[in-house]
DNA sequence: AATGAATGAGTATTCATTCAT
DNA sequence: GATGAATGAATACTCATTCAT
């Protein structure tokens, strides 16, 4: 009836398993999701064999990585919403503090064997549902308020900050100023202009569903 | 025991260089750079054998599949200076057109390890050298005569490229309409409006010289 | 706190002994005698830690499982001479009952690791020594009486009946047939037929006393 | 176009996989069909790698190991049956001769794993299949002369035979007395004896055709 | 005393690279 | 030169056994 299947872990395994989790984050983000598992176990503090004790094998590992990520950022979300005067504010906030979690979220859509496995896995699925729809009501509520413009739809915005949530360089600050300053470009970009207009049509949450 | 036994030779080996470049460039574009080097050889139609004949290790094959590339790109830029109105212009068919370098720039840019490679290789320095200095002039060119905002650098513009082409999805036609809609987006934000401005400094060549 | 907290602790003690000892004979049945000492334990109700309180490693839990099921075997064989009007009817039903014990036995020796281990294990051995003078005796009987032929030793017959023992298909039905028919056409080999000789020597309880 | 898929093997490659065959035959036999791969490598005189490459995993190595044992046991099956003056001889000579071939076939019957594999191979199928007809051949025809007894079918030999063949015991000598006094005693049980009659019903080729 | 967490040695398998044919 | 065979290091995963709670 838990929320949390581990909650009943006891201490010092509860203690492991969270090593164990920002090892594999660190590690994964550094080299990609097929970083040796026995590094992620040394990095941890711990053997190889209680890695795979609470993680059965590395698409577990992955997935749980991924859902940790995603709770999170829906947590920044719905902050956002709530907290913010404009929907349009609520947006660049959102955006702009997806910093930190930029290189979990990496790893969720950076390698073709990640998104192959968090594809069909339902818990990733509803959190991806959860963070879509609410990205899809605060896009029509500044669209309705008319600080932004109409034709871009959150399918538009979620591929735009995945590509932009990218580290482009190994150099943290050219990386961290890059990440603003594009941001700032991509948000010009999405002001109401009248008189604009973007080609084909705009790609919605739905395009992405089953991505 | 030809007349020019030599120059035969030469044509057989430039077939297998050409045969193993073409195959390592959609390998490395499937699977990222990677990819099993036997099964490279397999689609090229050699043994492995010849494979490393050609090119040393994986590293070279690598370094190879970038420079043909690279090369490529700036080809297709010098074009667009060439033959477009204005530099605004040039940009726009640049960025547009490099859809079909999407996948081998991206080879380059999107694995740790290949950027590694690539990153002392003076070859391919070289190329960026030459892409960066046209992609500047073009931009200048462009804020000169008031059509781009001025506020923004070629390391801006090389950066938020390199994020857009990569592939956000592996449905290709949602792809495809993605980078479309993102590039709109981003050129929107990139026009001149006054009353603007973005956070930071500009992002030069020079900043992306040694990343 | 319990006036005879011993005696509720040997009845726990019992009961976890005696569902592990149930649960091992299970399991090496369907897996053989390498079947994970977690999973035995899991079936068996309990913690490994419980499994190898009672049984220091595997070694100790096969020995345990084999006296177990040799004891009930000698019993049935003494049972059987006991109650039957001639020795030919007590090997008769003696081979015909161990239908039971089939599964144990085997374990015994099917294994080229189990025999080893049992093989210098004293309590065993005993077991061994006792069941193979009962068979003695009773063949020898039933020699004398000229129902059986007299070429034949204790050995003889016991190597046939562990070959005969083995379960031949996973068909259960189809092995039980097999079984049953099998060992009629081994016990009319076995009857008195004048004029018929085996090759070598008659294999005796000796032969098998150290193998 | 060839029978043999593996005729146009390099003749040092062809070497090596013998090697490997023998070594694994050797080796399944010892230990049974889980003997450490690294380990039938290094006995074979090569590295894993190359087992790899001929064998792409266990399974493989098992069912070639067991292909090239059926084959024998069936060549030597015809050549008893073309060579003998009476189907009664053939088979005697079959079952007896069968000595060499134990090691091999045990392979194939003694673990569930093995069997398993061996289940769904038509390679392996086949081979079974043409053993059995020639089995039930030969008996049909003893029972047709007179020399068998007619309850009998060409399943409940094989099944005699497979429980037979097994070593009961690790001492070579006994062993090979053991199975030559069993045999003798199985084969009288099988001669034609007017008044007896088994339980249950006759056991065919067709009741093993998908054990 | 019971539990189940932690450990790490043991094995299977893959793949870059070298080398005999 | 081309080929593909051989090698062995790297890595995933399993499971017997020990030990903290």
């Amino acid at each position: 009836m838990t929320a949390d299947p581990d909650a009943r872990l006891r201490a010092d395994a509860r203690r492991n398993r969270d090593q164990i989790l920002a090892a594999a984050r660190e590690m994964f983000a550094a080299q990609g999701p097929d970083a040796p598992m026995e590094e992620i176990a040394r990095t941890a503090g711990v053997g190889v064999g209680t890695l795979y004790r609470r993680f059965p094998d590395r698409e577990a590992l992955i997935r749980a990585v991924a859902q940790e990520s995603f709770a999170q950022v829906l947590d920044e979300a719905r902050a956002a919403t709530a907290e913010e005067p404009t929907a349009w504010d609520a947006l660049v906030r959102l955006v702009g503090r997806s910093h930190q979690l930029r290189v979990t979220i990496q790893l969720a859509l950076v390698s073709a064997r990640a998104r192959e496995i968090l594809h069909d896995d339902p818990r990733t699925g509803e959190f991806r549902e959860a963070l879509m729809a609410e990205l899809d009501r605060t896009i029509k509520t500044a669209q309705a308020a008319g600080t932004m413009r109409p034709d871009v739809g959150a399918g538009d915005v979620a591929i735009m900050l995945s590509q932009i949530l990218r580290q482009p360089t190994d150099d943290h600050d050219l990386a961290a100023l890059a990440f603003d300053r594009t941001l700032s470009i991509m948000l010009d970009g999405l002001r109401t202009r009248p008189g604009e207009s973007l080609p084909g049509r705009p790609i919605t949450a739905e395009d992405l569903r089953d991505r």
